[in-house]
DNA sequence: CTGGCGAATCGACGAATGTCAATACACTAG
DNA sequence: CTAGTGTATTGACATTCGTCGATTCGCCAG
């Protein structure tokens, strides 16, 4: 192996370059949060429930998003799921908040 | 249409909720980004070149990441087209450098 | 020029994703 | 209880994505 051949390899560039990146886990962990806001659907959805002050009914996604009532729920519980999003039910309707604190911790990682 | 029903429909959930969400194009745009960061994998390319310093030879992320050449390649290219990289090819090696402005965009999205 | 190296592209494959129609579920009004 | 309404789930489909082997492209040493 001390197999000096070239001046290339006298100056390879593969020195070991420090390693604290991501762990696996954080990554796999962070990647599933920012795989929540890489639909444009989901990012409007979620912006709507973000701007408003309040609580968002779930009718109002649907028709504000114009997809249908199923598609609307599947990137709900997606944005839920990812913990952007609360949901509480209230009598027929089903009531979103968004969660600030999430938001915050994805900036963090980002900066 | 002048249909009053019932009394559910009085107290309807759907009133016009303020519209200021983001545009479909804006939307379109940021998800785009986001995309880029939704993989474990970039996330922990990009983290490697964000925390050293300087720039990072494309060598070192292929043995970093556990990842074939060509999936490597596929990856900084995706992170390259979203901007969040820069690319120069000096020699045989080629050496990509974070760009913060873009992930400074992205915080300001966020929040 | 030729030989060799690093990186990008191509081709193909399995896996994941977005979408909607149909259905099931949960709740309320009567 | 039954009827009706809003939401969630299921099933199926087309599309996109991540991955790697094989190949091609660019560059340097000789």
């Amino acid at each position: 192996m001390a197999r000096k051949t070239l001046t290339r390899d006298l100056v390879a560039c593969c020195s070991p370059v420090r390693s604290d990146t991501l762990s696996e886990a954080q990554a796999e962990l962070v990647a599933r949060s920012f795989a929540a806001l890489s639909d444009p659907i989901r990012l409007r959805l979620l912006s709507h429930v973000t701007s408003a002050g309040d609580e968002v009914c779930a009718c109002n996604l649907v028709t504000m998003s114009g997809r249908s009532q199923p598609t609307v729920s599947h990137h709900m519980k997606i944005l839920f799921d990812a913990g952007l999003v609360t949901r509480e039910k209230r009598g027929l309707w089903v009531w979103y908040r968004s969660v600030p604190d999430r938001l915050d911790a994805l900036r963090v990682v980002l900066g």
